[in-house]
DNA sequence: TAGCTGGAACTAAGC
DNA sequence: CCGCTTAGTTCCAGC
């Protein structure tokens, strides 16, 4: 599934000078200088990242050229000479420009031919680099497919001018504007023709109508031109997947508002012509398994904000990002094709609630949302859905939408007005078609029963001092529980929203509780645990008391464990399943030994054990039971899906989130690095992340902050310094999408690098 | 009328 | 290669 680029095949550079950026300012390279002469988008851009939507980006590395105040950005891949003293890795591009007499297809103003994407010339203003970090804000509402014009000028380059007052600006002056255009797709669409997708699909799609400049994630000259491609006809797929619907779209769109600078508003912009992987063989970056970025502390420089594909935490210090109320587990998701189906709803009814806990400043933020994955990997932009923005009488929340390295994001205001609260009930969720993007060359995803998504909510506070020196921003993310988006399977497939045990000893006998939907009477719940390799190693079905159970409740009795033994506890799961290929999600179980209660003093405070502090009504005994639905998490991706894990190879056989990490895994910690008062790098490996800083505790007013705690990372990431403790932590933030390899591997990594970080050099 | 929604037909891929 | 199943995509109809 992931990418199989290792290490070593990472061939890009980055780099970073922050003094420099103002003495390259007159960059001589055409590719910089027109860049650089954009006007900002509301939001300073990160460096480019030089990577196609769905792409891991690369984290960041030291700088080659100078290290400085060990910030780091991601910078294009090849290497130009700017300035005597400054080397930027651009892509390498071949464009030819063309003159505006040439003739274009009227709607797009490209056109192919076997050999060569033309691209006409453009408003030197007018154009969008897909793979901008932070993007800028569009003033379009226009979504996908209406709105897949997103123009931005921000670019790579624009992201070296960025000044921290700016993103404090932004941050400040989030400004909406009401949308000049509607923001759904446009209705219903006749069928003209019977090709079939993809290779004479009846429409374009959300690749091949808009426009078909290739990403070179990187700020590209701005001349207009041709792009030299060898695309034979008979290869056109193939060639478009070059031009991925993420990376490229392009469409006339009016201009844009206050954030973005005017340039002509009677004028339509257009992306840059800009180039793909031919040239540019950008590395899938990193392997899932083998990003390190979890690693890093949240917060950033201001200029170099997180790719979307980076995991975060979802609480730093006071501040929590947290979901108050998840989508429901179904949202059908609507295509190009279609109308809206509307916004993303609650479960209770209702949309959506996010909130950002600790923030008491006046100015008021900006919070990202995106559609995310929601596999058993580290979370990171889904490539087969879009968020979309829905408008209407129905909807009050005003937002915004951006791209941001070929993802949609949509931009709500966070105000203080409103306790930094925010109603989320203008995400929509677009579905792109399978056959399009999988064509993209570099996409190793497939979309065939993917059609799990997560809303992914992102956040960035200006930091002062003394939380981090001035000019930072603290990044938060929180991802909602797992949406099927499909219609079949939301139909047919059952879901299980809440356990009301997570835990009991080996010999079972608990009443156990399952809530979900799509229960049927010939529903079965079986307890499964994956050894390390991932192969099941042991699959035991429970008994369904069928007069206690409904279509959205089954009642069932936890079975015994394999082992009644063991002296550890056990990590399982447990899913339900009405039949071959109608499996739910998995939600982890633990089995606790037989003379865990008398050895574990902190087990006879199971009130201790409780998460969110929500005592069952009737406790069984041997078991622990929590209110299941956390705020700001899930833990349902915890657990591989049985469906798909067996053909993924090694996977964890279970939860990897801070119960699991529990299980040994503090022998393998590396010694306790030395604290920083913050962290100068967002990936110093021999230096902890704040996440790993005992002094930045997540939890400072824990009752169990005796113990060594995990750290408050939402998304993956090393363990951090807790050691033998054998119990869930109340209130603790969900580690999401962490697998026993990784944590293996991340380990051992930091005990390489610590080791070398640590020699004379 | 446009947008939202549920349902289902049609089609391709997989087995 | 064929038939069945499954899943993705598109269209229709009702509100």
């Amino acid at each position: 599934m992931s990418s199989g680029w290792e290490e070593g095949e990472l061939d890009f550079k980055l780099i970073f000078e922050e003094e420099q950026q103002h003495q390259d300012s007159t960059v001589s390279d055409s590719q910089l200088t027109s860049t650089l002469s954009q006007p900002m988008g509301i939001l300073p851009s990160p460096p480019p990242s030089n990577h196609r939507a769905g792409m891991h980006s690369p984290p960041p590395r030291r700088a080659l050229v100078r290290e400085f105040s060990g910030t780091y950005e991601s910078l294009p891949a090849r290497s130009v000479q700017v300035s005597e003293s400054r080397v930027l890795e651009c892509p390498s591009i071949q464009i030819t420009t063309i003159s505006p007499d040439d003739d274009f297809t009227p709607e797009g103003g490209t056109y192919w031919d076997r050999d060569r994407l033309y691209l006409p010339l453009l408003d030197p203003y007018c154009y969008r680099d897909s793979s901008m970090g932070a993007g800028s804000l569009s003033p379009s509402p226009a979504s996908s497919p209406s709105s897949r014009g997103w123009l931005s000028p921000a670019s790579s380059c624009d992201s070296l001018l960025v000044e921290d007052e700016e993103l404090s600006e932004a941050t400040t002056h989030f400004c909406l504007s009401p949308s000049s255009r509607p923001t759904s797709p446009g209705g219903k669409k006749r069928r003209n023709s019977p090709l079939p997708s993809p290779s004479h699909s009846r429409r374009g799609s959300y690749s091949e109508e808009h426009v078909q400049f290739l990403d070179t994630g990187d700020s590209a000259p701005q001349s207009q031109g041709q792009i030299e491609l060898s695309i034979p006809q008979k290869t056109r797929k193939t060639s478009l997947e070059q031009v991925s619907s993420r990376d490229v779209e392009l469409e006339q769109i009016p201009a844009p508002n206050t954030s973005c600078p005017p340039s002509d508003l009677g004028q339509l912009r257009r992306e840059p012509p800009t180039l793909g992987m031919d040239y540019l063989s950008v590395p899938n970056t990193l392997g899932w398994g083998r990003t390190r970025a979890s690693a890093h502390s949240p917060i950033f420089r201001s200029n170099a904000l997180p790719p979307l594909d980076w995991p975060l935490p979802c609480q730093f210090d006071q501040y929590e990002l947290r979901i108050d109320v998840q989508p429901r587990p179904h949202h059908r998701a609507h295509y190009e094709t279609e109308g809206s189906r509307g916004a993303v709803k609650a479960s209770p009814g209702g949309h959506p609630v996010v909130k950002l806990v600790g923030y008491a400043e006046r100015q008021p933020l900006s919070l990202q949302v995106f559609v995310g994955t929601a596999d058993d990997r580290s979370i990171r932009p889904h490539p087969f859905y879009q968020i979309h923005r829905v408008t209407g009488k129905m909807v009050g929340t005003a937002s915004q939408e951006s791209m941001q390295a070929g993802t949609k994001l949509l931009e709500i205001p966070l105000n203080p007005e409103t306790n930094m609260t925010a109603l989320i009930d203008c995400a929509g969720v677009l579905k792109l078609r399978n056959s399009d993007i999988e064509l993209r060359k570099g996409e190793t995803d497939v979309g065939r029963k993917n059609t799990r998504v997560r809303l992914v909510f992102r956040t960035h506070l200006p930091l002062a001092p003394p939380l981090a020196p001035p000019g930072r921003v603290l990044a938060l993310q929180v991802a909602s529980q797992p949406i099927e988006c499909s219609q079949r399977s939301a139909q047919e497939l059952p879901t299980i929203e809440s356990i009301s045990i997570t835990s009991c000893l080996v010999d079972g006998g608990v009443e156990l509780l399952v809530n979900g939907s799509n229960f049927l009477p010939t529903s079965r719940v079986l307890f499964m645990e994956r050894g390390s390799d991932g192969k099941l190693q042991w699959e035991e079905e429970a008994h369904v008391d069928r007069d206690k159970s409904t279509e959205n409740v089954l009642c069932v009795r936890v079975p015994a464990y394999s082992d009644v033994c063991v002296s550890q506890p056990v990590c399982v799961c447990l899913y339900v399943t009405n039949g071959k290929r109608k499996r739910s999600s998995t939600h982890c179980f633990k089995y606790l030994p037989m003379l865990c209660k008398e050895e574990d003093p902190l087990l006879s405070r199971p009130s201790l054990l409780l998460l969110d502090g929500v005592m069952p009504l009737c406790p069984p005994p041997h078991s622990h039971e929590y209110s299941y639905t956390t705020p700001g998490g899930y833990h349902d991706e915890f657990c591989p899906q049985p469906e798909t894990s067996e053909d993924r190879g090694p996977v964890n056989e279970c939860d990897p989130s801070f119960q699991s990490l529990e299980l040994g895994f503090s022998e393998l910690l590396p010694p306790l690095y030395p604290p920083h008062p913050w962290p100068d790098s967002p990936y110093l490996s021999s230096s902890p992340s704040p996440s790993h800083s005992s002094s930045i505790s997540p939890f400072p007013s824990s009752p169990v902050s005796t113990s060594p705690l995990p750290p408050p990372l939402q998304s993956h990431g090393p363990p951090a310094y807790h050691q033998e403790s054998h119990m869930t932590f109340i209130g603790a933030p969900p580690m999401q999408h962490i697998t026993l390899d990784e944590v293996n591997e991340f380990i051992g990594e930091d005990i390489r690098m610590f080791h070398t970080d640590s020699r004379p050099v």
